[in-house]
DNA sequence: GGCGGCGATACCGCACGGGTATCGGCCGTG
DNA sequence: CACGGCCGATACCCGTGCGGTATCGCCGCC
């Protein structure tokens, strides 16, 4: 299945070998026989191109999450035999800092609390660190982040704002609408990685974290829309303006389903309870 | 991890092997590879008996995850590839039989619909058959089944009723409080079935489905309590009185998170409709 | 038409998974 | 208290299957 994923990641059976540190030939006929054990035709091969039928796409979104299950069996059970306890929460870096300084310090002084390490992380990533058993509970902010296939609370839900460099014209504006905001061609909203690491197409300047983002801005190269909770954190050469159309942001505790921690349980009680 | 699994249920290297088809040893020194890859103590092994330990019971619920995910690879893939597409609904036998009528008459109806499988099963395991994709979407009843990894919509709600035996002391009270129908010696509640297949522990009969069920009620040996809508498929021959206290069962629509599925998507927005 | 890129095939060797035989410790029993 | 039996671990052997190298065959392009 590892192999598989490869191929299917990189189209390419010689690249996907490389990426495997192992020859093209045995990785053509583990595939193949793959094919044969489930009796299905995974790849359109051309001696040019490779491509995925309609089964294969279903068996990478498939397989990639037994493969994390498989990582995240492997990674629970040495954390659960590790000596020293813990929890690892993972979220936005930037996101929600308030709150989590809240949440850490109120768990903190709970009885029988453990040591939280926090895992900072970019964006779409926290999903992805659950499922493999990285972390074991995130902030997430809908509706930028999934929550599916996790369990949730939502903790605070605020309006969003939209980030222009000082001295903008709009910048003077009581509030704008997410239709003036996109219309400015000159201010482009940025474009954020998807989940699989790839920027959408489109006119803005890509980007990862919010350092590059409020760089670009205080350019004057890039606007952008976010929390409002995000301008304690800016200093006063950016210009804030709300956008009261834009989706409510949601941060959330989010946890895999199945999670019999009682850190856990715990860190999510207090979450709530702020 | 199959080999974890079976060993950590049957908590007996010989049984286990039998049933892997395999002989003891290879599977003790696959156990003990296993540990020693991941550097952690799975069991404790005196000569007499074999525990999980901490860890042990981590990885157990673990890999049980991570091997549903395989399983459910596979068996989606397969399915994807057949040339018959088509859904797979599960149910618990006997329950909300009107809605499911109602919807799989509605869908049908519905441009593009598909051919659905109706798959009946007994309790607690329609969850399972969603996670090892022997299922797409199933009909559940909280708080009886849990949704927890599964997305859901909630359908209907209703109050739950006792049913006794017609001509019982209790059959012509306007209610009963959760609490009288406890106290009930002479007519236990019956003991259901858990995850793992066992039944709890207490006075009443064991029972697999609502045929037993019924049967044991209409015999004077028990008594249920039951959403009311199971009330249209009794005949007269017990006696119903609701009990406002029971906590209320909400049916819902449940498929895996992260189902592409367009005939799923229409069946739960079918559904949500009626 | 020839060259180059790429997946498939042919063939080989070794490492690992599984089998049988046996050991060793613990508990129950006469 | 000694013996037997239960059960997991160890020792040793064998065959299969996975991965490696060499090569082929196909297609597109210069």
């Amino acid at each position: 299945m590892r192999y598989f994923v490869a191929v299917a990641e990189e189209l390419h059976f010689g690249r996907a070998a490389q990426r495997l540190s192992m020859a093209q030939p045995p990785l053509s006929r583990a595939i193949q026989q793959l094919e044969r054990r489930l009796g299905v035709v995974l790849l359109h091969r051309t001696a040019r191109a490779v491509a995925l039928t309609e089964a294969g796409s279903v068996l990478l979104r498939e397989a990639r999450l037994a493969l994390d299950a498989v990582e995240a069996a492997e990674r629970r059970t040495r954390r659960a035999a590790a000596d020293q306890p813990g929890v690892v929460l993972a979220t936005k870096a930037g996101a929600s800092r308030e709150l989590l300084a809240k949440l850490l310090h109120a768990y903190a002084a709970e009885p029988g609390s453990m040591p939280v390490e926090v895992m900072l992380c970019g964006p779409g990533e926290p999903e992805g660190l659950l499922r493999t058993g990285r972390a074991d509970v995130a902030l997430l902010h809908r509706p930028y982040d999934t929550t599916a296939g996790l369990d949730a609370e939502d903790l605070h839900t605020e309006q969003q704002v939209v980030v222009l460099p000082k001295g903008h014209p709009l910048a003077d504006r009581a509030y704008l609408s997410l239709a003036e905001v996109k219309a400015q061609a000159d201010l482009p909203l940025p474009r954020w990685p998807g989940r699989d690491g790839g920027h959408p197409d489109g006119p803005g300047p890509r980007v990862r974290d919010h350092t590059q983002l409020f760089q670009l801005i205080a350019l004057g190269l890039a606007c952008a829309v976010v929390p409002e909770s995000l301008r304690d954190q800016l200093r006063d050469d950016y210009a804030i303006v709300p956008v009261p159309d834009a989706p409510a942001v949601t941060t959330v505790i989010a946890w895999p389903p199945h999670s019999r921690s009682k850190a856990v349980a715990d860190l999510v009680r207090t979450a709530t309870r702020l």
